[in-house]
DNA sequence: CCTCGCGCATGACACTTGTCATCATGAATT
DNA sequence: AATTCATGATGACAAGTGTCATGCGCGAGG
């Protein structure tokens, strides 16, 4: 069966696609091992749970696609690609997850990525994004790469962001200071102007905006 | 095929269990059912997206058992089990989400849910899970029934917990006071509390805390 | 070379938050 | 009838937070 892209005629002969699929949330992994196994052309050689686990798996099984999720324990997806590409630079990336931020869409294709869709895409577009990618081309959904395009890249610097997420866990100053090994005073500087560049009025909402839009360094 | 659960000798003729699936995001739902159909004894009658399409879902088409993600758009699963209950008491209900707050927990079977069940586990558990509740049985993942019976319940009450809620956004509190049409300083006595209450030390971590344990009121 | 941006720091100031004491009301218990 | 308790309010005070001016050193680019 196939959902979409690609063209088969009778006769010719199939040409399988071995994916390798990381995401932390076991039924999901699961459940779409089972919906990428309806494709009589896709195969699922093997799944991970967490990021720290794709590179030994990829030396492995050498997939020709692997699909990533960023959100996974021990390493990240875009860290996880990282690594993947230096390593095994023929091996295509799509990176697969919940949030359209068009920070993290920006910062998966530099990491190497060859495909970013967003688990609100229909499944459809899943599988011609794979048929597409593992042809050698690079698919973004177009609306999420307009949006990145229109946002731009991240207004803040890296000390900013990485400041600026320090905050994630509602620490005061004092402590924040004292894990980066900076003065309270340069933090709330660094604060002050995260929250100007942000457009917003404290560091609660800097951080909510700062996140949707992908801008924070690593988690 | 069957991945767990149930008994079922040649011969015996296969009871099939309708189910109506609700999950916000389109691939993880068309993946989902494709998981389920992968069961001989499960059959996928409906899906919906949004938590205030799930009673009409379920009018057409009198599913067997509800499968509800909890993070909906439009109505909360909790919510639309609420309304399930009412309007079909016979219908049973799965709650199916990412995170295992115990508070979640308890007012998810308060709300008449009969099933609980984290997208964390394998999927032999959700098809046990499913032919349990389809017999008329109560399950919940015995370590998240554990961790909500040590945890108890939500210490907040239902103003402090809504009050607390209303900072989700990062809205200064003179804007929350306004929305919720109290005085600033009763504003900050609930939050006063609330903090005292989650045993944090300001807003940002009681919030973090309060949501972890499932503790906050509507969405 | 010299400016510009970034990283880092200090000190001062105004404003926001968190805590506490105190008080009033109405509903539910005892 | 007395007590408890959630709700709602005020005022005062101490901490915490956000802004700004100012300073220094460094490296990249005009």
């Amino acid at each position: 069966m196939r959902l979409a892209g690609g063209t088969s005629y009778p006769g010719t002969e199939l040409r399988v696609i071995d994916i390798l699929l990381a995401d932390d949330q076991e039924l999901v992994r699961t459940a779409l091992v089972a919906l990428l196994e309806l494709e009589d052309d896709f195969h699922v050689v093997a799944t991970v749970g967490r990021g720290d686990e794709v590179v030994s798996a990829v030396e492995r099984t050498q997939p020709m696609v692997v699909l990533l999720d960023i959100e996974m324990p021990g390493l990240d997806g875009i860290s996880a690609a990282i690594e993947v590409h230096r390593h095994y630079p023929n091996c295509r990336i799509i990176m697969l997850t919940t949030f359209g931020r068009p920070g993290y869409l920006r910062r998966a294709m530099e990491s190497g990525a060859s495909g970013f869709v967003v688990k609100d895409a229909p499944a459809a577009t899943l599988a011609a994004t794979i048929r597409s990618v593992a042809e050698g081309r690079t698919v973004v959904d177009p609306v999420l790469a307009g949006e990145a395009l229109s946002i731009g890249q991240s207004p803040l610097s890296p000390r900013e962001s990485e400041v600026l997420g320090a905050f994630r866990h509602g620490a005061p100053v004092a402590e924040v200071a004292a894990h980066l090994h900076l003065s309270e005073g340069t933090v709330r500087n660094y604060l002050s102007s995260a929250i100007t560049k942000t457009g917003t009025k404290n560091r609660a909402s800097a951080l909510l905006r700062a996140e949707e839009l992908g801008w924070l360094s690593s988690p």
